[in-house]
DNA sequence: ATCGGCTCGCGCAA
DNA sequence: TGCGCGAAGCCGAT
């Protein structure tokens, strides 16, 4: 009974249900979709070798979950693929369904003896556990594998900066940043276990499905646990070096470029941070750099979308920045665009129109260049509002790590959100803006350019 | 090239 | 109550 390396602050017990009987243990994977550093899987595997009982992880794949197209859809289907195997070699059983999990999951617990899930922050997957939960009679418990300190742990509430919550994290970074051991499963499943769609093949997979194909997959993004410990070695090794006076410059890719295969749970954040502070002594700038994106701001986005209900809108930003922004609604606009001049970058900013398609080839736009590119957006429309919903709009439709908790604070940040008021210029008022000739005065910005034709 | 000022609200010291 | 300081700013002065 050696639960204690899962700490029990990321355990909420959901409900106790009727009974215990049932033929397996029922892990619904949603957004950690992983078979290692997971632990809503191990907790899974203990209680039901506590039972001698076999584990079965369910999946329901929604084709019509919104604004997911075919470039996500391959992204994450390449990513179970790898999953289901890892998981049938431990003997544990990988059934997927396409549907949404409120009539997948229920459908799959009705054998089951208890049900664990994974946890999610925004609205939509904290709507699907609700339901799930409601639907099915076995004890159902929930278990955070998404963050490194767990959002109620760090803060009971919405955090103003990264500087409110950095030191709340840091109290608490120790005891969850250790990883979770894997013991062998006791059962393994046999046969008459749930039927499924095949996860080996997900191009044929996806054919069957009636999902959204107006982007196609990103070259050069494989998705999948091995090829995020890929990019994750190859980081370790030789981006870290450069990653803390390098990481802004639009023209170089030092990033490790692992947000997408966070943000499908393909890798977990206490995996990556363990593996980076190994070279803490050799590159402490950079361990503490890219350790505070990956913990404290990326759970500063958890933070933000679990505590503010209007994430997902203009109206999250703080009062102060919207009454600066609706001051200056009246200032003249150089330049407005349509949503499909905006989406083909034709604009008359360069350097924007870079940003848009190196996001629209590539699945990915620069860090610093998502900053700026959403800045730009308010100078464009006559109401911040509208900026707004098409910032996210694009974003979601073109980055692989679109509709993350992440995006959501990215856009808001733009608009004030996580940041402080700075001197007034026309359009922005006091949010901060960002302008070409600042990218010109910092950065290469002929090569970013010739990078992104 | 580098630096201070701009502006708001939190967290801490006093 | 006062003071320092912050997710990547700009601008003008030196």
């Amino acid at each position: 009974m050696a639960r204690d390396d899962i700490p029990a602050e990321r355990i909420h017990d959901v409900h106790g249900g009727e009974s215990s009987a049932g033929r397996y243990v029922l892990y619904w994977m949603q957004q950690a979709q992983r078979a290692d550093f997971n632990h809503a899987l191990e907790l899974a595997v203990r209680r039901a070798n506590e039972r001698r009982l076999p584990v079965v992880v369910g999946f329901a794949l929604d084709a019509g979950f919104p604004e997911a197209n075919l470039r996500h859809f391959t992204f994450m289907t390449e990513g179970l693929r790898g999953t289901a195997q890892t998981l049938e070699r431990r003997g544990i059983h990988f059934v997927l369904r396409a549907g949404v999990p409120e009539a997948v999951i229920p459908e799959l617990a009705r054998e089951a003896a208890l049900l664990v899930m994974d946890r999610g922050y925004l609205r939509l997957q904290r709507q699907w556990r609700q339901a799930v939960a409601d639907a099915v009679a076995c004890p159902v418990v929930e278990v955070e594998s998404d963050v490194v300190v767990p959002v109620e742990v760090a803060s009971e509430r919405e955090e103003l900066a990264a500087r409110t919550l950095r030191p709340k994290i840091r109290r608490n970074l120790e005891r969850f940043l250790r990883p979770v051991a894997t013991p062998p499963v006791a059962e393994s499943a046999k046969s008459g276990a749930p039927a499924g769609l095949d996860p080996a093949a997900p191009k044929a997979l996806l054919r069957g499905l009636r999902i959204n194909r107006s982007v196609g997959p990103a070259p050069g993004w494989e998705g999948g646990a091995a090829a995020a410990r890929q990019r994750l070695r190859a980081f370790v090794r030789h981006g870290l070096d450069r990653y803390a006076e390098g990481r802004n410059e639009p023209a170089d890719n030092i990033a490790s470029g692992l947000s997408p295969y966070l943000h499908f749970g393909q890798i977990s954040p206490v995996e990556v941070a363990l593996a980076v502070r190994e070279r803490r002594s050799e590159a402490p700038d950079a361990v503490q750099a890219f350790l505070d994106e990956l913990v404290v701001r990326r759970e500063l986005s958890m933070n933000f979308v679990w505590h503010n209900p209007r994430y997902d809108q203009y109206e999250g930003v703080p009062a102060w920045a919207r009454e600066t922004l609706e001051r200056h609604r009246g200032d003249p606009r150089e330049a407005t665009y349509t949503e499909e001049e905006l989406a083909q970058g034709r604009t008359a900013d360069p350097y924007w129109n870079a940003a848009q398609r190196q996001m629209v080839a590539g699945g990915k736009m620069h860090g610093y260049m998502r900053m700026y590119w959403g800045k730009r957006l308010i100078e464009w429309h006559r109401h911040p509002a509208d900026a707004f919903r098409i910032a996210l709009r694009l974003n979601n439709m073109y980055e692989l790590d679109g509709r993350d908790a992440n995006a959501f604070a990215g856009v808001a940040w733009c608009f004030g959100k996580h940041d402080q008021p700075w001197p007034e210029h026309p359009v922005f008022g006091k949010v901060r803006c960002m302008k070409p000739s600042g990218l010109e005065r910092k950065f290469d910005m002929p090569r970013y350019l010739a990078a992104n034709p």
